[in-house]
DNA sequence: GCGATAGATGTTAGTGACTAACACTTGTGG
DNA sequence: CCACAAGTGTTAGTCACTAACATCTATCGC
Protein backbone atom coordinates (compact mmCIF):
# COMPACT_ATOMS: atom_id res chain seq x y z
CA UNK A 1 0.00 0.00 0.00
CA UNK A 2 1.00 3.20 -1.06
CA UNK A 3 0.23 6.38 1.06
CA UNK A 4 0.17 9.80 -0.77
CA UNK A 5 3.48 10.77 0.98
CA UNK A 6 5.12 7.85 -0.26
CA UNK A 7 3.75 8.60 -3.96
CA UNK A 8 4.42 12.43 -3.65
CA UNK A 9 8.22 11.65 -3.06
CA UNK A 10 8.09 9.07 -5.94
CA UNK A 11 6.73 11.92 -8.38
CA UNK A 12 9.64 14.05 -7.15
CA UNK A 13 12.31 12.15 -7.33
CA UNK A 14 11.05 11.29 -11.19
CA UNK A 15 10.58 14.64 -12.01
CA UNK A 16 14.49 15.68 -10.81
CA UNK A 17 15.42 13.00 -12.49
CA UNK A 18 14.22 13.93 -15.59
CA UNK A 19 14.91 17.42 -15.38
CA UNK A 20 18.63 16.80 -14.11
CA UNK A 21 18.94 14.56 -17.26
CA UNK A 22 17.61 16.77 -19.57
CA UNK A 23 19.22 20.76 -18.57
CA UNK A 24 21.77 19.30 -15.94
CA UNK A 25 21.82 19.48 -11.77
CA UNK A 26 22.86 22.52 -10.99
CA UNK A 27 20.59 24.31 -14.18
CA UNK A 28 17.52 22.84 -12.49
CA UNK A 29 16.13 24.41 -9.36
CA UNK A 30 14.19 22.66 -6.53
CA UNK A 31 10.99 24.87 -7.29
CA UNK A 32 11.17 23.40 -10.71
CA UNK A 33 11.48 19.73 -9.88
CA UNK A 34 8.50 20.45 -7.19
CA UNK A 35 6.36 22.44 -9.56
CA UNK A 36 7.28 19.22 -12.59
CA UNK A 37 5.60 17.15 -9.55
CA UNK A 38 2.91 19.22 -8.94
CA UNK A 39 3.68 20.14 -5.56
CA UNK A 40 5.51 23.47 -3.77
CA UNK A 41 9.19 23.84 -2.91
CA UNK A 42 8.30 23.38 0.57
CA UNK A 43 6.73 19.84 -0.21
CA UNK A 44 10.14 19.19 -1.87
CA UNK A 45 11.94 19.94 1.17
CA UNK A 46 9.59 17.90 3.47
CA UNK A 47 10.61 14.70 1.59
CA UNK A 48 14.15 15.25 0.95
CA UNK A 49 16.27 17.60 3.33
CA UNK A 50 18.95 19.18 0.50
CA UNK A 51 18.71 18.98 -3.44
CA UNK A 52 20.95 16.24 -3.51
CA UNK A 53 19.11 14.00 -1.47
CA UNK A 54 16.05 13.73 -3.89
CA UNK A 55 18.91 12.30 -6.49
CA UNK A 56 21.00 10.31 -4.31
CA UNK A 57 18.80 8.40 -1.35
CA UNK A 58 19.13 5.04 -1.47
CA UNK A 59 18.14 2.24 1.15
CA UNK A 60 20.60 -0.46 0.73
CA UNK A 61 22.78 0.05 3.86
CA UNK A 62 20.89 -2.27 6.17
CA UNK A 63 20.98 -4.99 3.42
CA UNK A 64 24.73 -4.56 3.05
CA UNK A 65 25.91 -4.17 6.53
CA UNK A 66 23.40 -7.61 7.07
CA UNK A 67 25.75 -9.11 4.67
CA UNK A 68 28.90 -8.51 5.82
CA UNK A 69 27.76 -9.29 9.43
CA UNK A 70 26.70 -12.73 8.14
CA UNK A 71 30.57 -13.59 7.10
CA UNK A 72 32.53 -15.87 9.15
CA UNK A 73 33.49 -13.49 12.01
CA UNK A 74 37.34 -15.02 12.02
CA UNK A 75 38.51 -13.94 8.58
CA UNK A 76 40.24 -10.66 8.51
CA UNK A 77 38.27 -7.23 8.32
CA UNK A 78 39.21 -6.73 4.75
CA UNK A 79 38.20 -10.18 3.39
CA UNK A 80 35.11 -10.38 5.32
CA UNK A 81 33.53 -6.77 4.01
CA UNK A 82 34.96 -8.13 1.21
CA UNK A 83 33.10 -11.02 1.00
CA UNK A 84 29.81 -9.24 2.35
CA UNK A 85 30.01 -7.44 -0.85
CA UNK A 86 30.66 -10.03 -3.05
CA UNK A 87 28.20 -12.06 -1.28
CA UNK A 88 25.23 -9.67 -2.54
CA UNK A 89 26.50 -9.51 -6.18
CA UNK A 90 23.40 -12.06 -7.60
CA UNK A 91 21.78 -8.76 -5.77
CA UNK A 92 23.01 -6.43 -8.17
CA UNK A 93 22.41 -7.48 -11.57
CA UNK A 94 18.85 -7.59 -10.54
CA UNK A 95 18.30 -4.59 -7.71
CA UNK A 96 19.81 -1.72 -9.46
CA UNK A 97 17.22 -0.46 -11.84
CA UNK A 98 17.66 1.84 -14.91
CA UNK A 99 16.61 4.89 -12.35
CA UNK A 100 19.39 3.59 -10.25
CA UNK A 101 22.05 3.89 -12.80
CA UNK A 102 20.47 7.13 -14.28
CA UNK A 103 20.96 8.59 -11.19
CA UNK A 104 24.67 7.54 -11.25
CA UNK A 105 25.67 8.90 -13.84
CA UNK A 106 24.27 12.37 -13.14
CA UNK A 107 26.44 12.46 -10.05
CA UNK A 108 29.45 11.10 -11.47
CA UNK A 109 29.38 14.29 -13.75
CA UNK A 110 28.51 17.49 -10.87
CA UNK A 111 31.40 17.35 -7.88
CA UNK A 112 29.02 18.59 -6.14
CA UNK A 113 26.65 14.98 -6.03
CA UNK A 114 30.36 13.23 -5.97
CA UNK A 115 30.76 14.79 -2.55
CA UNK A 116 27.50 13.38 -1.71
CA UNK A 117 28.27 9.97 -2.44
CA UNK A 118 30.86 10.07 -0.36
CA UNK A 119 28.15 10.99 2.70
CA UNK A 120 26.18 7.76 1.41
CA UNK A 121 29.25 5.55 1.44
CA UNK A 122 30.43 7.30 4.58
CA UNK A 123 26.76 6.29 5.95
CA UNK A 124 27.13 2.20 4.83
CA UNK A 125 30.46 2.50 6.38
CA UNK A 126 28.93 3.31 10.09
CA UNK A 127 26.21 0.47 9.46
CA UNK A 128 29.08 -1.84 8.63
CA UNK A 129 31.09 -0.97 11.48
CA UNK A 130 27.96 -1.29 14.03
CA UNK A 131 26.40 -4.28 12.44
CA UNK A 132 29.56 -6.33 12.18
CA UNK A 133 32.62 -4.72 13.93
CA UNK A 134 33.36 -7.43 16.72
CA UNK A 135 34.31 -4.82 20.41
CA UNK A 136 37.34 -3.37 20.03
CA UNK A 137 37.85 -3.82 16.25
CA UNK A 138 36.08 -0.77 15.45
CA UNK A 139 39.03 0.79 14.36
CA UNK A 140 40.32 -1.99 11.93
CA UNK A 141 36.81 -2.51 10.54
CA UNK A 142 36.10 1.36 9.23
CA UNK A 143 39.47 1.44 7.92
CA UNK A 144 38.72 -1.81 5.70
CA UNK A 145 34.79 -0.48 5.42
CA UNK A 146 36.28 1.98 4.14
CA UNK A 147 38.66 0.77 1.75
CA UNK A 148 36.31 -1.50 -0.09
CA UNK A 149 33.54 0.67 0.21
CA UNK A 150 36.05 3.66 -1.86
CA UNK A 151 36.90 0.42 -4.46
CA UNK A 152 32.79 -0.24 -5.09
CA UNK A 153 32.27 3.32 -5.63
CA UNK A 154 34.95 3.67 -8.16
CA UNK A 155 33.32 0.68 -10.01
CA UNK A 156 29.89 2.03 -9.98
CA UNK A 157 31.10 5.23 -11.48
CA UNK A 158 32.52 3.62 -13.98
CA UNK A 159 29.82 1.07 -14.76
CA UNK A 160 27.03 3.79 -14.89
CA UNK A 161 29.25 6.64 -16.77
CA UNK A 162 31.22 5.31 -19.62
CA UNK A 163 30.45 2.22 -22.20
CA UNK A 164 31.14 -0.11 -20.32
CA UNK A 165 28.68 -2.76 -20.70
CA UNK A 166 30.16 -5.24 -18.20
CA UNK A 167 27.33 -6.09 -14.83
CA UNK A 168 27.56 -4.22 -12.30
CA UNK A 169 27.80 -7.40 -9.99
CA UNK A 170 31.36 -8.17 -12.39
CA UNK A 171 32.81 -4.91 -11.37
CA UNK A 172 31.83 -5.30 -8.22
CA UNK A 173 33.47 -9.01 -8.19
CA UNK A 174 36.43 -7.26 -9.68
CA UNK A 175 37.17 -4.36 -7.63
CA UNK A 176 36.91 -7.02 -4.20
CA UNK A 177 39.39 -8.91 -6.01
CA UNK A 178 41.56 -6.22 -6.26
CA UNK A 179 41.68 -5.04 -2.85
CA UNK A 180 41.83 -8.62 -1.19
CA UNK A 181 43.35 -10.76 -3.70
CA UNK A 182 43.16 -13.67 -1.43
CA UNK A 183 39.53 -13.89 -2.58
CA UNK A 184 40.19 -14.48 -5.92
CA UNK A 185 39.33 -17.73 -6.27
CA UNK A 186 37.01 -18.33 -3.45
CA UNK A 187 33.69 -19.58 -3.64
CA UNK A 188 31.20 -16.85 -1.90
CA UNK A 189 27.75 -18.08 -1.07
CA UNK A 190 24.95 -15.33 -2.35
CA UNK A 191 23.20 -13.62 0.53
CA UNK A 192 19.84 -14.36 1.44
CA UNK A 193 18.68 -10.88 2.31
CA UNK A 194 15.41 -9.50 1.73
CA UNK A 195 15.10 -6.59 -0.63
CA UNK A 196 14.53 -3.69 0.93
CA UNK B 1 58.20 36.51 -1.27
CA UNK B 2 53.96 37.09 0.36
CA UNK B 3 52.13 39.21 -2.39
CA UNK B 4 49.56 40.81 -0.72
CA UNK B 5 46.69 38.23 -2.08
CA UNK B 6 48.97 35.45 0.25
CA UNK B 7 48.84 37.84 3.01
CA UNK B 8 44.84 38.30 2.73
CA UNK B 9 44.09 34.37 1.83
CA UNK B 10 46.02 33.75 5.32
CA UNK B 11 44.43 36.07 6.96
CA UNK B 12 40.97 34.29 5.96
CA UNK B 13 41.76 31.29 6.78
CA UNK B 14 43.24 31.82 9.85
CA UNK B 15 40.01 33.81 10.94
CA UNK B 16 38.14 31.28 9.64
CA UNK B 17 40.05 28.39 11.68
CA UNK B 18 39.28 30.56 14.98
CA UNK B 19 36.05 31.36 14.57
CA UNK B 20 34.65 27.86 13.36
CA UNK B 21 36.27 27.09 16.43
CA UNK B 22 34.76 29.21 18.39
CA UNK B 23 30.85 28.97 17.43
CA UNK B 24 30.87 26.15 14.77
CA UNK B 25 31.18 25.93 11.17
CA UNK B 26 27.54 26.56 10.63
CA UNK B 27 27.14 29.41 13.06
CA UNK B 28 29.61 31.45 11.01
CA UNK B 29 29.08 33.68 8.20
CA UNK B 30 31.02 34.31 5.54
CA UNK B 31 30.73 37.69 6.17
CA UNK B 32 31.87 37.56 9.62
CA UNK B 33 35.21 35.72 8.52
CA UNK B 34 35.52 38.44 5.82
CA UNK B 35 35.61 41.19 8.37
CA UNK B 36 37.60 39.37 10.90
CA UNK B 37 40.49 39.30 7.96
CA UNK B 38 39.27 42.91 7.51
CA UNK B 39 38.11 42.44 3.79
CA UNK B 40 34.78 42.29 2.33
CA UNK B 41 32.78 39.01 1.37
CA UNK B 42 33.43 39.62 -2.52
CA UNK B 43 37.17 39.10 -1.55
CA UNK B 44 36.65 36.30 0.46
CA UNK B 45 35.09 34.47 -2.70
CA UNK B 46 38.33 35.78 -5.04
CA UNK B 47 40.26 33.50 -2.99
CA UNK B 48 38.42 30.69 -1.84
CA UNK B 49 35.51 29.09 -3.91
CA UNK B 50 32.92 28.31 -1.45
CA UNK B 51 33.22 28.91 2.11
CA UNK B 52 34.28 25.02 3.15
CA UNK B 53 37.16 25.43 0.90
CA UNK B 54 38.92 28.16 3.49
CA UNK B 55 39.10 25.18 5.63
CA UNK B 56 39.57 22.03 3.86
CA UNK B 57 42.76 23.77 0.70
CA UNK B 58 45.42 21.62 0.85
CA UNK B 59 48.45 21.77 -1.80
CA UNK B 60 49.74 17.86 -0.61
CA UNK B 61 48.61 16.46 -3.49
CA UNK B 62 51.77 16.85 -6.10
CA UNK B 63 53.77 15.14 -3.24
CA UNK B 64 51.57 12.26 -2.45
CA UNK B 65 51.43 11.82 -6.46
CA UNK B 66 55.15 11.35 -6.60
CA UNK B 67 55.81 9.31 -3.87
CA UNK B 68 53.48 6.77 -5.43
CA UNK B 69 54.79 6.78 -8.39
CA UNK B 70 58.24 6.40 -7.09
CA UNK B 71 57.54 3.01 -6.18
CA UNK B 72 58.28 0.05 -7.89
CA UNK B 73 55.89 -0.30 -10.73
CA UNK B 74 55.79 -4.25 -10.59
CA UNK B 75 54.12 -4.49 -7.79
CA UNK B 76 50.21 -5.10 -7.29
CA UNK B 77 48.49 -1.87 -7.17
CA UNK B 78 47.45 -1.68 -3.83
CA UNK B 79 50.93 -2.26 -2.60
CA UNK B 80 52.23 0.29 -5.01
CA UNK B 81 50.28 3.31 -3.22
CA UNK B 82 50.17 1.61 0.05
CA UNK B 83 53.96 1.88 -0.10
CA UNK B 84 54.03 5.20 -1.86
CA UNK B 85 51.77 6.42 1.45
CA UNK B 86 54.36 4.57 4.16
CA UNK B 87 57.42 6.15 2.62
CA UNK B 88 55.78 10.01 3.38
CA UNK B 89 55.13 8.64 7.13
CA UNK B 90 58.61 10.54 7.92
CA UNK B 91 56.81 13.74 6.66
CA UNK B 92 53.71 13.26 8.05
CA UNK B 93 55.25 12.99 11.64
CA UNK B 94 56.46 16.91 10.95
CA UNK B 95 54.34 18.58 8.19
CA UNK B 96 51.12 18.34 9.24
CA UNK B 97 50.76 21.54 11.32
CA UNK B 98 48.81 21.78 14.86
CA UNK B 99 46.40 24.35 12.42
CA UNK B 100 45.72 21.62 10.00
CA UNK B 101 44.90 18.99 13.04
CA UNK B 102 42.38 21.80 14.22
CA UNK B 103 41.36 21.53 10.49
CA UNK B 104 41.03 18.09 10.11
CA UNK B 105 39.31 18.15 13.62
CA UNK B 106 36.66 21.08 12.82
CA UNK B 107 35.56 18.93 9.69
CA UNK B 108 35.49 16.03 11.65
CA UNK B 109 32.46 17.06 13.74
CA UNK B 110 29.91 18.26 10.03
CA UNK B 111 28.83 16.20 8.07
CA UNK B 112 29.00 18.87 5.40
CA UNK B 113 32.46 19.17 5.69
CA UNK B 114 33.04 15.15 5.47
CA UNK B 115 31.60 15.48 2.22
CA UNK B 116 34.16 18.30 1.34
CA UNK B 117 36.89 16.02 2.47
CA UNK B 118 35.38 13.39 0.21
CA UNK B 119 36.18 15.86 -2.57
CA UNK B 120 40.03 16.36 -1.74
CA UNK B 121 40.40 12.51 -1.35
CA UNK B 122 38.87 12.36 -5.09
CA UNK B 123 41.36 15.19 -6.10
CA UNK B 124 44.03 12.97 -4.28
CA UNK B 125 42.86 9.51 -6.33
CA UNK B 126 43.36 11.46 -9.83
CA UNK B 127 46.62 12.73 -9.07
CA UNK B 128 47.78 9.47 -8.35
CA UNK B 129 46.55 7.47 -11.09
CA UNK B 130 47.22 10.49 -13.46
CA UNK B 131 51.14 10.12 -11.80
CA UNK B 132 51.54 6.77 -11.53
CA UNK B 133 48.64 4.52 -13.78
CA UNK B 134 50.33 2.50 -16.09
CA UNK B 135 48.46 2.89 -19.72
CA UNK B 136 45.51 0.41 -19.31
CA UNK B 137 45.94 0.58 -15.73
CA UNK B 138 43.54 3.49 -15.11
CA UNK B 139 40.60 1.40 -13.62
CA UNK B 140 42.82 -1.19 -11.53
CA UNK B 141 44.98 1.64 -9.95
CA UNK B 142 41.73 3.83 -9.03
CA UNK B 143 40.34 1.02 -7.11
CA UNK B 144 43.55 0.93 -5.14
CA UNK B 145 43.93 4.27 -4.91
CA UNK B 146 40.34 5.05 -3.62
CA UNK B 147 40.79 2.23 -1.28
CA UNK B 148 44.22 2.93 0.67
CA UNK B 149 43.04 6.99 0.76
CA UNK B 150 39.47 5.97 2.24
CA UNK B 151 41.68 3.99 4.39
CA UNK B 152 44.09 7.06 5.16
CA UNK B 153 41.20 9.17 5.92
CA UNK B 154 39.77 6.94 8.02
CA UNK B 155 42.40 7.41 10.51
CA UNK B 156 42.86 11.39 9.81
CA UNK B 157 39.79 11.49 11.19
CA UNK B 158 40.46 9.61 14.68
CA UNK B 159 43.76 11.37 14.77
CA UNK B 160 42.01 14.67 14.43
CA UNK B 161 39.02 14.14 16.26
CA UNK B 162 39.44 11.65 19.35
CA UNK B 163 42.20 11.94 22.17
CA UNK B 164 44.20 9.09 20.45
CA UNK B 165 47.92 10.40 20.66
CA UNK B 166 49.57 8.71 18.42
CA UNK B 167 51.56 10.12 15.88
CA UNK B 168 49.43 10.24 12.38
CA UNK B 169 52.37 8.10 10.91
CA UNK B 170 51.78 5.34 13.03
CA UNK B 171 48.25 5.44 12.76
CA UNK B 172 48.85 5.57 8.41
CA UNK B 173 51.33 2.44 9.02
CA UNK B 174 48.49 1.06 10.89
CA UNK B 175 45.71 1.84 7.61
CA UNK B 176 48.34 0.15 5.26
CA UNK B 177 49.19 -2.83 6.90
CA UNK B 178 45.16 -3.27 7.01
CA UNK B 179 44.10 -2.77 3.56
CA UNK B 180 47.47 -4.49 2.56
CA UNK B 181 49.02 -7.06 4.98
CA UNK B 182 51.74 -8.41 2.88
CA UNK B 183 53.33 -4.91 3.63
CA UNK B 184 53.25 -5.72 7.66
CA UNK B 185 57.15 -6.78 7.85
CA UNK B 186 58.28 -4.96 4.43
CA UNK B 187 60.60 -1.63 4.58
CA UNK B 188 59.91 1.20 3.16
CA UNK B 189 62.32 3.42 2.39
CA UNK B 190 61.35 7.89 2.84
CA UNK B 191 60.61 9.51 -0.05
CA UNK B 192 62.71 12.28 -0.73
CA UNK B 193 60.47 14.47 -1.83
CA UNK B 194 59.81 18.77 -1.45
CA UNK B 195 57.69 20.16 1.01
CA UNK B 196 55.06 22.53 -1.43
C1' DG C 1 -22.72 8.93 6.48
C1' DC C 2 -20.20 12.37 9.63
C1' DG C 3 -17.37 14.88 12.37
C1' DA C 4 -12.73 14.68 14.90
C1' DT C 5 -7.94 14.14 14.44
C1' DA C 6 -3.53 13.76 12.46
C1' DG C 7 -0.74 13.79 8.48
C1' DA C 8 0.27 16.20 4.16
C1' DT C 9 0.63 20.44 1.74
C1' DG C 10 0.49 25.57 0.85
C1' DT C 11 1.83 30.56 1.87
C1' DT C 12 4.74 33.92 3.40
C1' DA C 13 8.82 35.81 4.92
C1' DG C 14 12.93 35.36 5.94
C1' DT C 15 18.76 34.06 6.09
C1' DG C 16 22.95 33.10 3.91
C1' DA C 17 26.00 31.12 0.15
C1' DC C 18 27.33 32.40 -4.12
C1' DT C 19 27.56 35.26 -8.82
C1' DA C 20 27.90 39.24 -12.09
C1' DA C 21 29.03 43.87 -13.38
C1' DC C 22 31.43 47.73 -12.62
C1' DA C 23 34.08 51.19 -9.93
C1' DC C 24 38.03 52.13 -7.21
C1' DT C 25 42.62 51.58 -5.11
C1' DT C 26 47.26 50.13 -4.81
C1' DG C 27 51.48 48.35 -6.32
C1' DT C 28 54.91 47.91 -10.32
C1' DG C 29 57.57 48.74 -14.52
C1' DG C 30 58.85 52.04 -18.13
C1' DC D 1 55.25 60.39 -13.26
C1' DC D 2 52.35 57.67 -15.92
C1' DA D 3 50.31 53.42 -17.76
C1' DC D 4 48.79 49.08 -16.57
C1' DA D 5 47.43 45.25 -13.92
C1' DA D 6 46.30 43.02 -9.78
C1' DG D 7 43.58 43.39 -5.73
C1' DT D 8 39.52 44.92 -3.52
C1' DG D 9 34.85 47.23 -2.73
C1' DT D 10 29.84 48.14 -3.88
C1' DT D 11 25.61 46.85 -5.45
C1' DA D 12 22.18 43.97 -6.90
C1' DG D 13 20.84 40.07 -7.80
C1' DT D 14 19.57 34.15 -7.71
C1' DC D 15 18.71 30.13 -5.25
C1' DA D 16 19.08 26.59 -1.44
C1' DC D 17 17.15 26.12 2.74
C1' DT D 18 14.34 27.32 7.28
C1' DA D 19 10.48 28.84 10.36
C1' DA D 20 5.73 29.82 11.50
C1' DC D 21 1.30 29.36 10.58
C1' DA D 22 -2.77 28.34 7.66
C1' DT D 23 -5.28 24.95 5.00
C1' DC D 24 -6.47 20.79 3.10
C1' DT D 25 -7.31 15.65 3.01
C1' DA D 26 -7.43 10.94 4.40
C1' DT D 27 -8.87 7.89 7.90
C1' DC D 28 -11.10 6.31 12.15
C1' DG D 29 -14.62 6.13 15.76
C1' DC D 30 -19.35 6.75 15.98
Amino acid sequence: MTTRAEATRARLQAAALDLFEERGYRAVTVEEIATAAGVSHMTFFRHFPTKERVLLDDPFDPVIAAAVAAQPTDLPAVERIARGLLALVPLLDQEPTESTRRAIAIAAGEPDLQAGMAANTAATERAIVEAAAAPGGEGEMRIAAAACLAAVTAVMLDWAADGSRRTLGDLVTVAMTTVAPALAHAEVPAFAGATP
